[in-house]
RNA sequence: CGGGGUGUAGCGCAGUUGGCUAGCGCGCAGCUUUCGGAUAGCUGAGGUCAGAGGUUCAAGUCCUCUCAUCCCGACCA
């Protein structure tokens, strides 16, 4: 991508308006728009970073036998009264509209009750499971306050993943697994030695739901943390019982801050009880079916690692959703030679499948274009310039240092 | 939903006890200059002062209401 094509530009001040840091430094980049409090559009750099994490999510998925789909937003009241979760009482985050027909309609917040009436549809024997379904959808939540940048949004992307099992064991087997793939992404998204498996409320289902919590002040959650045993139990169930279960001492435990990056949960076969999803075992007798739920929030994903990864000159993006691998900064100012010499470089890499900045702009001096990069957070920074001559100036965004090198020996660093 | 703060140009801000055609910086457009950490200069465009109502000879400034937004708390599979 040509920078001076871009059609976003970086500011010098964040919004007064913004006080997180991940939504001053990601508007001041030009990553997301504001359109209102909670609600933020995802321009090109944006975007690109949300296709970096969702595609590492969708991998980690299908590996453990995950099906993608899409739900729809619309969603029927029917299905929700079953349950008892269409009542503003009850749950008090719904955005709701009518057809012209007066029909009632919600927009999604969550889709268990949704997808699991839909599965009746395809379920009906023990041979149509398991089946492990997943989307990255929209949810859409009316929070009385949204707060933290892009960490508490009325509206955002979600990747849920929903668990059809035939019997608990079934069930706790694949749990497991999405356990183990969880660890996996959030390794690869580059906040894997931040985050930690937490042990929260289960609701009225389990004793227990899981979390995955990423070390941040930023967060909104609180959680006592046991390094050695890389656990933590979230504040709301901490107790001598459940202590004592977990066979951890309380002074072992150290209180930090933290946001849930992901929450993993078991229904036992109750919501499908009362949904009415039932399946046909061997024996011809009708089983409920056991459900497991699993949700990863992306668009706060990116907020917690610009929180975690950034410094007071920007942001500073994990090498895998970084939304392009190289910076290319030109220097070239009137020199056609050294013009042509970071287009040919920029064809090149681009020609070999590496993704490429390019900072191209004429008429902004040296030291803008490294504020931006800086900004920007791209972690390999490349340089042309009269310098450079027939190589090329390599540094990484953390570093002090930068050194030349060939064109080859620097492709070969990402190939 | 309770408490507190803030609304003046795209962004950041100033605007005194109410007083003339509402300013500054950045950004934007044009020209010149410069080209390894936001170069310098000249010219120019851009404003229902969040909105509505009120007080006054006169309101960005005072009063009332509304809206937006941020923070704290409550809430939060």
């Amino acid at each position: 991508m040509r920078f001076s094509t871009l059609f976003t530009k970086t500011r010098k001040d964040a919004p007064k308006d913004e006080i997180a840091k991940n939504a001053q430094l990601l508007i001041k980049a030009g990553f997301i728009h504001k359109e209102m409090a909670g609600v933020y559009s995802y321009l090109p750099l944006g975007k690109r970073v949300q296709e970096k994490i969702i595609s590492i999510v969708r991998e980690e998925m299908d590996k453990i036998g995950g099906q993608e789909l899409v739900m729809t937003s619309l969603q029927k009241k029917e299905v929700w009264e079953i349950t008892d979760r269409w009542d503003d009482e009850k749950v008090d985050v719904w955005f709701k509209a009518k057809l012209k027909n007066d029909t009632e309609v919600g927009f999604g917040w969550s889709h268990e009750e949704q997808i699991t009436a839909m599965m009746k549809d395809y379920i009906s024997s023990y041979r149509d499971l398991p089946a492990n379904v997943y989307q990255f959808q929209t949810k859409l939540r009316n929070e009385v306050r949204a707060k933290s940048g892009v960490m508490r949004t009325r509206e955002f992307v979600m990747k849920d993943l929903y668990s059809y099992s035939r019997s608990e064991e079934e069930h706790n087997e694949f749990y497991n697994k999405v356990i183990e793939a969880y660890h996996t992404i959030y390794k690869r998204l580059g906040i894997g030695d931040a985050t930690f498996f937490t042990f929260a409320s289960g609701g009225a289902f389990t004793q227990f739901s899981h979390e995955f919590q990423t070390l941040t002040e930023a967060g909104e959650d609180t959680i006592y943390l046991h390094r050695d045993k890389k656990i933590a139990i979230n504040e709301e169930v901490l107790t001598d019982e459940v202590l004592s279960q977990l066979e951890i001492k309380r002074e072992e435990l150290e209180k930090v801050k933290a946001a849930e990056v992901g929450n993993i949960f078991s229904f036992g076969s109750n919501k499908c009880e009362q949904i009415g999803l039932y399946y046909s075992d061997k024996d011809g007798s009708q089983k409920p079916v056991v459900l497991g739920s699993y949700g990863i929030g992306i668009t706060r994903v990116i907020g917690v690692i610009v929180e975690l990864f950034s410094d007071e000159k920007g942001i500073v993006w994990p090498e895998n959703i970084s939304p392009y691998t190289v910076h290319l900064v030109s220097l070239a100012g009137e020199d056609e030679n050294v013009k042509n010499r970071a287009n040919e470089v920029y064809e090149q890499l681009t020609t070999k499948g590496i993704e490429v900045l390019f900072d191209d702009r004429a008429d902004v001096p040296a030291g803008q274009k490294f504020s931006d990069a800086d900004l920007i957070g791209i972690p390999h920074r490349i340089i042309v310039s009269t310098k450079t001559g027939e190589k090329v100036e390599y540094k990484a965004r953390m570093g002090n240092e930068s050194q030349l090198m060939s064109l080859d020996e620097l492709i070969s660093k990402f190939i």
